[in-house]
DNA sequence: CCCGGGAACTGAAAGCTTTCAAGTGAGATC
DNA sequence: GATCTCACTTGAAAGCTTTCAGTTCCCGGG
């Protein structure tokens, strides 16, 4: 592979000039100009991506750290930071970290020798990121965190309206009749569980139900989670007849023990998941769900993280995102026609119990 | 950030013995070597992957050129590559080309001056890769192909038995009775799909059926192409009492067909896909499937590149993962009794004609 | 006691680009 | 015609590491 100076030569001027014609840093008189894009021509030379690094204390790289490209949501995060970094000339480098946070502090080290222009993380938990970030701060970097924030976050963010998500759910099963309503959340030092959660407590507030501790459960992000907790809520009495799941996976694993256990969803109980992910479409029944777009996710993220290179020292972004509720097969009225009473002050005491 | 200037200065030896002491390329007394250490401890010194990458004409960096991350197929074999690679102090750069091999190309020239230690490629189309791999390989990077070959390929691969899995899932619905079966693929100018049509023949001959054309529809290998080709299939007559999916978005695609036509799934018409993703588990009917390993497709291929990077002159190994036939709810003995005569010779004439 | 040999260490070059200060030259101004 | 300006162009340094050819030093053998 040629370099520099090879085409240097091969054009007859010096190199300084090659660079300037390369990156249009200065103003070369059109002649030089075509010998030089001619050279690179013939030679079909590439500029080390290495040494212009080196040089300029940063590469065309963004890097994206995840909690686990198997979970069907991240997918459509990283191909939308994917596709705006490819059409600005940058490369993606991809990180997984099971949500360990030890794994994430590897990365964001072994990260920082590259240079890359940005930083795009997906939080692994509540952990105050502030210093292992700094340094790429210092560096230059952009960092921008999405989907979730950790502690004492003050940088640039893209997240969505997590809290307005879960409230328009819950508050379309409550529209429905329904009273008695669990929500199964994930783990709750994620901000965007938190806000689900505060979504679907502002909810029940505002049509003045008692929110009942027992009928929040709290588990992993995933199908095993779902499944489990659901298993709890159904031995509870009265048994919730609406479920506001706060991820699909849950939702999926709520689904297969509701079918487990002889009940008919929706008949028997009303089930919303969040994320709408493409799996909704296909379960039998459709799963109800809070969509929002990863794929915008990480697009917007992308393009925060470039803009804040370009323009280092603009104000802090935080980029919210909105939902939109789907509503598909997964929701009825509840069973019992009483449910359907009036809105107004349903306030009843009643003990949620788990079943001994 | 410290050099390794600093270094040498703090603990009072030259760069030379730095260099050794974090290489491990030369021997180093004890005395020095912990001088040296006890530095880059204090400091917090990292070396720079960039000047490291410069000199040494090879980074840490592991290439991975995939179709699109949305496909649910290639998750896990990103995050199979992703996990051999952090193992080893390798990061992954991942590019999407959409099958579009203008992408590719243009993947596999912006790639090149981050001299990646390896590349490895799932192939867009059949076009001949080896004019555009060669360069790597001059540069002394790894290609792997996998999943699926570009014409002329004679580099490292890791595949899987395609024909073998289509067989088997083939002789396993002849072995439940039916006669006329029918196979959706995906783009014939793709080895897996080439090789799973193959042993999908195979079958049928190995059992006396006469193949005929119109039952082997092409598409691409998504949903809608399963969609659109159930629905042609469906029209023939005789109708298809078994469908071979040629992979499990193209069943996905062709049971929403059968549904939609008020036909059952597996009593009217059995249905078996190929890969084995995690949605066969939660459609109803549960999908059968030929099941692979996408994430030791991709952490066989991660290792493979980083034993080539080691052992450059060692034979070309062609990896090949086996299969499982997963057989769940989607298949059912065909709907007419006499189709369960004894498998002999069950040679018939039938025309399969489109209806009008 | 001297010399050879080997292990340990050093110094400098090489790898390729960007950038900045300095140099060149042509045209404009007086 | 001399001088000034401005636009181009150039040369060299800097960025950080690896590697190779030497150099130093120590030990054992003669």
């Amino acid at each position: 592979m040629a370099n520099m100076k090879q085409i240097a030569e091969l054009a007859g001027v010096s190199l300084g000039t090659v660079s300037h014609v390369l990156n249009g840093t200065a103003g070369v008189r059109e002649p030089l100009r075509q010998r030089v894009l001619d050279a690179v021509r013939v030679t079909g030379y590439q500029p080390s991506q290495l040494a212009r690094g080196l040089r300029r204390d940063k590469t065309n790289i963004l890097a994206m750290i995840i909690p686990d490209i198997l979970n069907p949501f991240f997918p459509g995060v990283v191909r939308g930071a994917e596709d705006v970094a490819f059409a600005k000339g940058y490369r993606l480098v991809l990180c997984n970290t099971d949500n360990d946070h030890g794994k994430e502090v590897m990365h964001l080290n072994a990260l920082r020798t590259y240079l890359p222009s940005g930083l795009i993380v997906i939080p692994s938990d509540f952990s105050d990121l502030t210093a292992q970030t700094e340094s790429y701060r210092q560096a230059g970097s952009a960092v921008v965190c999405i989907d979730r924030l950790p502690r004492n976050w003050d940088g640039d963010s893209v997240t969505i309206n997590n809290v307005d998500g879960a409230f328009n759910a819950t508050s379309y099963l409550i529209g429905l009749g329904h009273r008695d309503l669990a929500a199964i959340t994930g783990p709750l030092h994620l901000t965007n569980a938190q806000d689900r959660v505060r979504g679907f407590k502002r909810a029940l507030r505002r049509a003045g139900l008692e929110i009942s501790p027992n009928y929040i459960q709290e588990t992993t992000f995933d199908r095993a989670g779902g499944y489990a907790k659901t298993k709890i809520l159904l031995k509870m009495l009265p048994r919730p007849t609406a479920i506001f799941a706060c991820n699909d996976l849950i939702a999926l694993g709520a689904l297969l023990a509701i079918r487990e256990e002889k009940l008919r969803c929706p008949e028997d109980i009303s089930l919303i998941g969040f994320d709408g992910l493409d799996l909704t479409e296909t379960t039998t029944p459709q799963l109800s769900s809070v969509y929002q777009s990863p794929y915008q996710l990480g697009a917007e993220a992308a393009q925060l993280a470039l803009d804040r290179v370009a323009q280092k020292n603009s104000p802090v972004k935080h980029i919210v995102l909105r939902t939109e509720l789907r509503i598909r097969e997964s929701v009825a009225p509840p069973p019992n026609a009483q449910a359907a009473a009036p809105l107004i002050s349903v306030k009843k005491s009643r003990a949620a119990v788990p079943q001994a």
